[in-house]
DNA sequence: GTGAAAGCGCTAACAA
DNA sequence: TTGTTAGCGCTTTCAC
């Protein structure tokens, strides 16, 4: 492989002027500009991304820590992130945490050796003091859906409790009497602000009770056995709110096999927008967010900080969309 | 953050015993070990990965070139491929390539810039001169279900051609009687093989016809058009071989809304075994490969590939596994 | 066993 | 505009 010395000899300059050429930096003269093209078409010169790091601190990569890649709304997320880094030219490392702090901090500390550009951070256990630290070293950082209290950084996340609330009104206005709701884990953003939602909506109704919510841990199998609990409590619910689309596909499942029928006896909402929600039958009624976009927003963020476009720090709130399906079509939108 | 050389000073030798010490190369007395363990510790050394790569050309950095993350089985082997690579102290970057032959192209371009250690690779496009380039600059690459014509590559795969033999058997053992079968791309290994398992199984068969097969692109829309198509030409199509889960869930829920009743009237097979077969009602019936288990054997292969501890090209060849589930389960095994 | 020193390929002052 | 040169932090001969 050719090196920038090699251009700089063929082109008959010195390198610091290829550095310029290719740096798009500093004056370079017409003609030796087209020198240096010629030169470096003909050597087949490829600046060398390692070299540049260690010289320049740039080394064109940046990280994404987020729980599980198996998780469709984060693998989403994922081609989101790698498409607008690639058409920036950037390179990304894909790190799942599993949300344990101990997988975090060693990533960070890898990635720090690394010499990453900059972190889009999507998992639950990041402290103020590592936004902190990491803020100390220059490291640009984007925190999708959370942030650590008393600490400044970019976010970017959707309106969830207005999401929840959505959903809710929109099982009412099909007709449900007594709804439910499954929750995701309450230290993440999510799944409290979903509750949140859930929660304000429908406690001064005279049907609620606190033994309609149910936990589902975001899993597929919590979303089962959550209703199974809550059919059995209530078994006169006619409404469920899943706090996301993978609780929601597990309570479908689950509503089926008890031989409720969806949306008749009971009719079903999840959140997210996630891909789910439309292989099952019937296809399941959501709250969509605008996954990839918040994945393209988020990495554009990231690479304004790091090319030093902007300085401040920003939060970004997406709008969420109801999706109606066959989850919640009923024949008749009684009362 | 500290250097090699701050350690040297503070420890009170050189920076090369320093290096020797970290790489586990080269004799370093007892007590001086210690002395630079205290020192290191003090200092909270760590080494920078990009002057190592520039110094001894090694970034501790493999890449992971396959279709779309967004796609359920490559989600699960990047899962497998990343969990290895930590535990190797190797980092992963992650590449959409659509399998458009540009992206992969300028991916590998990138990648050399970037000297990654190592390449997974698992889209269609690379030919056999791609491969002896790669070969002949000593990248260590390990291929995904695919190979380059007459070009020698490590490979792993698995038994497709067997699999699709066995689900067509488990569709005429639960007995059916006119199995159809929907095929992936032919440009791919696995919608080849699978395709040609299923022909082999059936072509001597009295009910066999060229019209039983029709494409579905390895997607949840190609399957439902199948679906389509299929029963159209042949109302009494009682038995469906997909050449992939998704393609089975389409599939699947085309049957539901054209209102036949799976497995009874319909029993189908899938091919991978990912969870999306698992989220149905029913669940469906699938060939599975231990996805994650190929995963973590590619990574392991490939990181002895880099570390120097095998040379040889080799191949590996999975077992695939018939899971019955729902799709197939039908009240009497007849005849 | 250990150290001195020459790079790895590039960037970025600083001079010219 | 362009060139000289000193690093970036580490690895790796080659002496000692």
């Amino acid at each position: 492989m050719a090196t920038i010395r090699d251009v700089a000899k063929l082109a008959g300059v010195s390198v610091a002027t290829i550095s310029r050429y290719i740096n798009k930096n500093g004056y370079v003269n017409e003609d030796t500009k087209l020198r240096v093209e010629q030169a470096i078409k003909t050597l087949q010169y490829e600046p060398n991304a390692i070299a540049r790091g260690l010289a320049g601190r740039k080394t064109g990569t940046i990280a994404l820590i987020f729980p599980d890649i198996t998780n469709p709304f984060f693998a989403e997320l994922a081609r989101a992130v790698e498409d607008v880094a690639r058409m920036y030219g950037y390179t990304v490392i894909l790190c799942n945490s599993d949300n344990q702090a101990d997988k975090e901090q060693t990533y960070i500390k890898v990635l720090k050796q690394r010499y990453v550009d900059g972190i889009l951070f999507a998992s639950y256990n990041l402290r103020s003091d590592d936004v902190e630290a990491l803020k100390s070293e220059k490291i640009p950082l984007v925190m999708l859906d959370r942030a650590p209290r008393d600490a400044s950084c970019s976010i970017v996340s959707s309106k969830h409790l207005e999401g929840a609330q959505m959903a809710v009104q929109h099982l009412m206005d099909v007709g449900c009497k007594k709804i439910a709701h499954i929750y995701g884990p309450q230290e993440t953003v999510t799944g409290r602000e979903r509750f949140m939602g859930y929660e304000q909506s429908v406690k001064n109704l005279p049907w609620y009770s606190p033994s309609l919510v149910e936990p589902g841990y975001f899993r597929v199998d919590g979303g089962m056995a959550a209703v199974e609990n809550l059919m059995q409590r209530h078994p006169d619910i006619d409404g469920i709110f899943a706090g996301n689309d993978t609780m929601a596909v597990g309570a479908l499942k689950k509503l089926q096999r008890l031989g409720l029928r969806v949306p008749d006896q009971v009719a079903l909402v999840g959140f997210d927008g996630i891909d789910l929600t439309l292989i099952v039958e019937p296809e399941i009624t959501t709250v969509a967010q605008p996954i990839y976009d918040m994945g393209m927003l988020s990495t554009r963020l990231l690479i304004k900080k790091i090319e030093g476009d902007i300085q401040e720090e920003q939060t970004h709130l997406f709008d969420v969309t109801l999706i109606q399906r066959g989850s919640t079509e009923r024949k008749r939108n009684d009362e």
